[in-house]
This record gives C-alpha cells, sequence and structure tokens, in this order.
DNA sequence: AAAACCTTGTGATTTGATTCACAACTATTA
DNA sequence: TAATAGTTGTGAATCAAATCACAAGGTTTT
C-alpha cells in the first residue's frame, strides 16, 4: 500500500470529517457543502476542499458532497472496511471501562484479547472477554491477526510492554499510560493522557 | 493574567516536558541538556530551547538546565501551583473510571463533584464521592469554584450538559463524548476520542 | 435556452512553525 | 591562566500549512 507523500497533519482531520459526516447522515441529510461541513466540524471550508482534494475531486461542483458517497470514499481512505481486532493489556478501572465501551465496537474496533499480570483478574469475564494470563501473550498473538493494542497497564510496565507486543508483531499502539514510548520505525503511536490536556487547559485559565 | 501572543502549539508542548522532566527528577537527576531531554521527549533540542525562551532563560550555558528549577517555572506558567477542583458529568463505565484514577489527584487535579441523571446511580458512592442528581449542578457549581468539567455523558446529551456547565461558571470542558462541542469563546475545549484517534492510525495499517 | 447563481478544486500567496547557524557565555582541561 | 569543549538563546533562513482568489463547471431560475 503506497502512501504518497499526504501530510499527516491532512490525515488527522480525516476521522473528524467522517464522523461529523455520520451524524449527518443519521440525521437523514444526503449532500452537503464545505461551507455547512465547515460550520459542523469547525474547520475552514476552503481547508476541508483542500483536504479532500488530495485523495481526489469527491464533490459536485454547485452542488456539494454526496454524503454516502464521501463517507464510502473516506472509510476506504482510512482503511475503515475491515473490522480491526484488538487486544488489551491491563484490566484494571481504565481496561475494563474501555473493554465495556460499545463505541469501539459500533465503529469497526473490536477487542478480542484482554491481558493482565494480576492473579485476581485472570480469568474474570468483562463483557464477554475473558482475562487471558499476559504470558499467554506469544501464543495468543501468533494464533491471530491482531494489530492494534491498547496499552493500559501503569506507567512503570509500559515500555516493556509495548516492546514485548512490538516483538509479537502489534504494529499500532493507543498507548493510555502517561509516559513516552520508544518504539521502532513502522510502529504507530497515539498517545491519550488526560492531564496533559488538562495540564494544556489551565495555561488560560485566570 | 495577561497572556502575550504564544503560540498554543508551543504550550501544547510545556506539559509533555514538565511530564519527562518529573520522571527524570523522580531518577535523581539534577541538571540535563536540552540535547538529553530532546532524546526523551522525542522533540528537536533546537525546539525545547526556543520553546521555553517564549518565557524567560532557563538554562545555564555550557552546563543545561537544573531541573527541579526548570520544573518550578513551567508549573508556574502552566498554573499548576494550585489545586484544580473539576465536577464530572455522567458516571457510567468510563466515569467510573475516571472518578477513580489516581492520576488526576498526583497531578493536582481533584474530582470534588460528580452528578448523574441515572436514579440508580444518583447516592451511590465511587471513590469517596457521592454522585448527585445533575438537576443540583447550578446550586453544586455556584457553591463552589469549579473551573473545570469533565464530560463523560453520552453524546446526544453531551451538547446540552455543556450548555448547562457554561452557563453556570465552567470555562474548560475535557470532553469524552464523540461530538464537536460549539462552545462560547473564553471557554476552553479539550477532545478525548480514541476511535478517532485509531482511525487516524488505521490509515497508515497496510 | 439563456442568464444568474452556486460550489468545487487548485495555483499563487501569505502566514506561521521549524530548523539553521552562530555569538555569547560557562565549565572543564591542560 | 589560557585554551578547549559544551550548551544556551536567538536572529535569519527555510520549510510547511493555511488562506486567498478565481477559473471551471454544475444547478437553478426565468
Amino acid at each position: 500500500m503506497a502512501k504518497p507523500n499526504i501530510p499527516d497533519i491532512v490525515v488527522s482531520r480525516l476521522p473528524l470529517y467522517l464522523q461529523t459526516l455520520n451524524h449527518l447522515l443519521r440525521e437523514g441529510e444526503e449532500v452537503i457543502s464545505s461551507d455547512e461541513l465547515s460550520e459542523k466540524v469547525g474547520i475552514p471550508a476552503v481547508q476541508i476542499r483542500k483536504d479532500l482534494s488530495y485523495f481526489g475531486g469527491f464533490g459536485v461542483k454547485g452542488k456539494g458532497y454526496d454524503i454516502i458517497h464521501l463517507i464510502d470514499n473516506l472509510r476506504s481512505i482510512l482503511n475503515l472496511n475491515q473490522i480491526w481486532p484488538m487486544v488489551i493489556v491491563g484490566v484494571g478501572n481504565l481496561g475494563q471501562a474501555l473493554i465495556r465501551y460499545q463505541g469501539f465496537a459500533r465503529h469497526g474496533f473490536e477487542i478480542v484479547l484482554a491481558l493482565d499480570i494480576n492473579p485476581n483478574i485472570i480469568g474474570t469475564e468483562i463483557a464477554g472477554i475473558v482475562v487471558q494470563d499476559v504470558e499467554t501473550m506469544e501464543a495468543e498473538l501468533r494464533s491471530s491477526d491482531i494489530s492494534i493494542a491498547l496499552l493500559t497497564v501503569p506507567a512503570n510496565a509500559a515500555q516493556s510492554t509495548a516492546d514485548a507486543l512490538v516483538a509479537h508483531g502489534i504494529k499500532a499502539i493507543l498507548n493510555y499510560a502517561p509516559i513516552i514510548l520508544k518504539l521502532p520505525e513502522g510502529v504507530r503511536v497515539a498517545n491519550i493522557d488526560p492531564v496533559l490536556k488538562l495540564e494544556h487547559l489551565t495555561y488560560y485559565l485566570s
């Protein structure tokens, strides 16, 4: 899958467009102009048009964008025409909440494997998933085609756990641990750290 | 508190520096050069120096940065020399996990009020917090000095809940609902949506 | 069917962020 | 103490992203 030089910042906005288009579709809309979409997503219309034009001309001049058609194209660009199985490592408070979260499955992301190190948690069932011993990671990942991991272990275990995941074929990590992971080229990481976001917000408060 | 024109993208990196400096301090380090810090945070040394220079000269030429001194300055810049009380609205799976999360308190963010609309949840106690009826929002917020809200309600309730929060004095929202909030000038929003991050990652997966 | 209008897609321009290059200064070594 | 090495802080230059301006082409109205 050769990726031309599309700026990552452009790619990062596509899911946002997709989210809003899905809302519009559910409300029964069929066509939308970049101006109207701009209003909804809070991004200038010309930027939306330029972003989309990296991937082709999806609109109709004088009319706008056919919502279903544009959703189809965005889903295809983002490789969303498949179910993505995921492993979660770390089944504490947050891990359990994520396993129960319906939003992943609704968008084609399915947690199929949950791992933990705590004997009290191993063997328990959460939303239909039985938590396995993290020791089984290698075997479980080998016998699956999971590429994505959710990392919800404590900070001090995050780097070593990430290394193990990568060693066994994981290609993308959504990291909830409050540290910066160092991983080899070719493995993508996205970080979710609410404290960093809060500390950014407080800069502007009083 | 007059804010000069410091680019938001610069501000957004400061919490990251702070996080790493805290790690280093805990490991017993006392001084660090921008080159070493660069290695840890994955941001070019010259960018770190330039970012910091917006706020003053914190380093010593030929030596580097005194870690304690730099942490002090960053905490002060980010208004972290106080406890920030927070309200959380929506005490479902995710809300409960966030109330139990130790990381907020550890960094000076304390959930002091939890609101929900579900009679089965109202009155229950989670990690020492008794969940209140969301109807009491106005009274509770009036009698407190909470500026920050965590929004963990379902998507269809998020906008109206955010409007209510803002009407009663909330100035910053950490939004976990998968929608784009429309809020007045002067209210800051940060979004946490793992699905958007996953959809960004899958672009690069085969 | 002509005219008026609307909206996309994009080359050109502007704006903003990052990187370069190096002077200034401190610490360390000979 | 002089020379060498190390590191910051920052103007200047470069690079990248956002915005402008408008031609092209489709839609609607008269």
